[in-house]
RNA sequence: GCGCCAGUAGCUCAGUUGGAUAGAGCAUCAGCCUUCUAAGCUGAGGGUCACAGGUUCGAAUCCUGUCUGGCGUACCA
């Protein structure tokens, strides 16, 4: 945001006048508006340093604070010793303008310009149908993807899958023994540790209608069919789902591919030519302990086939290999025994391990009335994102995996969620859209020319201040919610301004007021829409025209 | 046992990396439509920031310990 930043030069070039260099400080809105427009904490975080009491140490420094009177109205001490600065009003309806002029792209920066960012998210294996959690992996992953989009990185949004190992053949196994029950033998024996969901029996059952009972017998090459078959099957329905909720990934990323390519041979010599690996009872173990770590790790089974941490590894360094600047990981809660392993193991082949950055998303629970929620009603099975899709829409399930911060657990409440009502957040955000609309196009009907140079300083009343200074935060809060990677804080944020509109709308009559007055206020609720536009574009949801 | 995350209003959650009187939504109660969408707005009540110590000008925030819940802690992924 402009205003701070240009705070920001005054208490520099005072703190360089007192020959001072000193950045441990910071410039905020203070809760209480009362205080001003920003606030600062300089002379209290000096305190310690310069030893001087804060309040003198901020009646110093405001001494030499140069600034433009037309924009500082006035710089106060308060408190224990907070300089605060009230900006002159005049100045907010001046940086209107601009969003205006910027359109759908007001609220984004090239401050990430030439760098490479992969998001990586979702990466189920193709063995079953996306849930819950990983809905919330999904929508975080695409809007933090947006958000570094936004902010001017180059983005790759990426999708890590397996479809080999163990659980395929398990997928296969589980498959194969609903078809023969299907066909006729009931008491089939279903494998223990198998896949128990109905989209088995719907898998198998498709088999049988295209391909009737020709893989019965259960050979090798039957069974590849059938884990083939699975694997598709699978595959389309969590990308159908994906696309549902308007995500598109640019990269799927085999597993197998590590194998085909050697990378994972290439990796095994490059470890053991480290001395970072050891053979123990028939198996090939990765020495943790001589990276800081606690315990040693299997990487290669006895029986030849290699554990889940070697292809992340490798993984990785391709990752690396492929030369991005920042490596974003998302994975639920249950995801994070590996992350440690993998880091070190990055680390100690040479690469900045700092630049991955994983973030840890906890679990979530479907509620109603207050009671958790296992079964879809409608389905009577266990509860599919598809599932949740069909009974609240896309927006929704949007905005609500994304509404609470990441580490906390995430309690999605069905019965809010399906309230198409004030209650529910994402239509208060989606009403102020539409009704903005609405005046826009009544404006429209009666022939007022909204392009006409608009005198916007004749704006000036609290609501329509307090509105114009939300609008103008969406450049920081786009700025700040990537840099935390926390989407929430920017769905927080479409809360304050819809909020801040609705106050304006209802306090100050639009249409049909002066002239001049009218074209300021069209063009104020035209930058608060582009602005509500531009912020629910980020998190993928729809900006209604109408409701 | 050990590791990670969490514990803030009746419920669901924020709290800008240590700042000023701890906030919001929902729920409850009381108001506001002859005028641009009432899916809106206004007001009220509601708190031992899990507990106990410590660090300092100043702690919901940092440190130590305790308690509670979730997730991990495989030659599963």
């Amino acid at each position: 945001m402009e205003l701070k930043d240009y705070t920001k030069k005054i208490i520099e070039s005072a703190l360089n006048k007192a020959g001072i260099s000193f950045s441990d400080y910071i410039i905020e809105e203070p809760k209480n508006p009362e205080f001003g427009d920003l606030s600062s904490n300089i002379a209290m975080t000096l305190a310690k340093t310069l030893k001087k009491a804060p309040r003198t140490i901020a009646e110093e420094l405001i001494k030499s604070f140069e600034f433009d009177n037309n924009i500082i109205e006035e710089v106060s001490i308060a408190g224990q010793g907070f300089i605060n600065f009230k900006f002159s009003k005049k100045i907010y309806p001046l940086l209107l303008s601009s969003v205006i002029e910027e359109k759908e792209n007001y609220g984004k920066n090239n401050s990430g310009e030439g760098k490479r960012v992969n998001v990586e998210y979702v990466s189920v294996n193709p063995t079953g149908l996306l849930h819950l959690g990983h809905g919330r992996n999904a929508c975080i992953g695409d809007t933090i993807a947006n958000l570094y989009k936004w902010n001017g990185w180059d983005v790759t949004r990426e999708y890590y899958f397996n479809n080999a190992g163990n659980q395929m053949k398990n997928l296969a196994l589980s498959i194969y023994a609903r078809y023969r029950q299907q066909l006729g033998e009931t008491d089939f024996p279903f494998p223990e540790d198998g896949y128990h969901g109905e989209y088995i029996k719907t898998i198998a059952a498709e088999i049988i209608e295209k391909y009737g009972s020709q893989y019965q017998n259960g050979t090798d090459d039957d069974l590849n069919f059938i884990r083939k078959f699975g694997e598709n099957w699978c595959f389309d329905k969590i990308k159908a789902t994906l696309k549902r909720l308007n995500i598109k990934q640019d990269v799927f990323f085999n597993e197998d591919s590590l194998y085909h390519d050697g990378k994972i041979d290439k990796l095994i010599a490059d470890l053991k030519r480290l001395d970072l690996v050891y053979e123990k009872d028939g198996a090939l173990w990765l020495a943790l302990s001589k990276m800081g770590l606690k315990d040693d790790r299997v990487i290669v089974k006895s029986s030849g086939e290699p554990t889940y941490r070697l292809p992340d590894i490798a993984y990785h360094r391709d990752k690396f290999e492929r030369g991005f600047d920042l490596l974003i990981d998302i994975f639920g809660a249950d995801h994070i025994a590996t992350i440690p392993d993998v880091l070190a193991a990055i680390k100690y082949l040479g690469f900045d391990s700092s630049k991955v950055r994983v973030l840890i998303h906890q679990f979530v629970t479907l509620t109603e009335n207050g009671e958790q929620v296992k079964m879809s009603k409608r389905t009577g099975k266990s509860y599919t994102l598809d599932d949740l899709l069909d009974e609240v829409g896309e927006d929704v399930v949007r905005f609500f995996l994304i509404m609470r911060g990441i580490s906390t657990h995430l309690e999605f409440d069905l019965g809010l969620a399906r309230e198409q009502s004030e209650k529910n957040p994402v239509f208060y955000l989606q009403y102020a859209h539409a009704r903005i609309c609405s005046v826009l196009d009544l404006a429209k009907e009666r022939g007022i020319n909204l392009d006409r140079k608009p005198n916007l300083s004749i704006l000036e009343n609290n609501y329509e201040i307090d509105l114009i200074k939300k609008i103008l935060k969406f450049k920081e809060t786009v700025t700040t919610a990537c840099d935390k990677c926390e989407p929430q804080i920017l769905a927080d944020y479409l809360r304050e301004l819809a909020n801040a509109f609705h106050i304006f709308y209802h306090e100050c009559r639009i249409l049909g007021v002066e002239e001049e007055l009218q074209t300021a206020r069209l063009n104020l609720a035209l930058a608060t829409k582009i602005t509500l536009k531009n912020g629910l574009s980020i998190l993928g949801i729809n900006a209604p025209e109408r409701m």
